[in-house]
DNA sequence: TATTGTTATACTCTATAACTATA
DNA sequence: TATAGTTATAGAGTATAACAATA
């Protein structure tokens, strides 16, 4: 059976018979397969009115299970200061999060989850492990532990 | 050996036992190989001179070897009408491609790749594939066509 | 009326850098 | 001086819809 990314590479082979395009076969799938998975996962954020930013946001609050400064966030969900403070701006006029000033040192804050923040990453979340595990139907378990480790190797090595 | 992404499952393993999070372990590598990859590629295009979205502009034309309609190219690369416009007139003024119009019917046009485009494109293709094959390095071939396999058949299931 | 392609508008998101307050 | 966080600005890129010309 043929997918989109096999006619693109006849194609390529057609007109360049001396180039070796194998690798498009892999990193071209990669691509496509997350652009797919990107946009329906997107999908379903968008039904809790949080984007996948904002999503990643109340997560790692939530698994962190402590409050954790802008600049901890900004770092580990690798944006930039500016773009984490107009993140943060708008999920506390949502009332999912709040800010705790620091007594220590009074430049800083922290943020913490809300109740009500709370409550909306855990529904979030189980809505979007139920997406994730539909995106993976095609594939059995074996060959899920197989495309998890293929990809584990690509990220210990990039490290 | 662990990467982040283990870090994360077992963080949440411990705040919510109940769940089983192994899809984001495949999602959420999948993702994060993505995203490493992404800039890489985009950091050769720029050294070219060109977005992501010029040079599958550019390449679409290559490899199929006539010219093609707007209408054709935003459909195969899943943009809109406008952005493809907008997008075509800035190759235009570089000279990388220009626009036949048809004779049959007034309202078409067909976009060709100039001398030049075709020497530029061809320049990218080559520092393009370079750097998958780098990005590819850490896995050998058995771990490459197997991975390949994998995204394949999600793809397929998917279309 | 429908379609092809362009243009105008508005929107989202971001990085950068200026800025305030504090260390 | 350096750092934490916010705010202001500007830029990139897009989709949408209005538009002109033609079918």
């Amino acid at each position: 059976m043929k997918d989109q990314v096999d006619g693109i590479l006849q194609q390529w082979k057609q007109i360049k018979p001396e180039l070796d395009c194998s690798s498009m076969g892999v990193v071209g799938r990669l691509r496509r397969v997350d652009n797919q998975w990107k946009q329906q996962l997107d999908t379903v954020f968008k039904k809790q009115e949080m984007s996948s930013i904002e999503f990643d946001i109340l997560a790692t609050l939530r698994r962190s299970q402590i409050p954790l400064t802008p600049t901890e966030l900004y770092k580990t969900l690798m944006l930039s200061s500016g773009a984490m403070s107009t993140r943060i701006e708008m999920l506390v006029k949502r009332g999912l999060i709040e800010r705790v000033y620091s007594e220590q040192d009074r430049r800083s804050c922290k943020v913490m989850l809300t109740d009500q923040g709370i409550t909306i990453i855990d529904l979030a979340l189980h809505a979007h492990l139920e997406n994730m595990d539909n995106l993976l139907k095609p594939l059995n378990n074996d060959e899920k532990n197989q495309l998890a480790a293929l990809l584990k190797k690509l990220l210990l090595a990039q490290q």
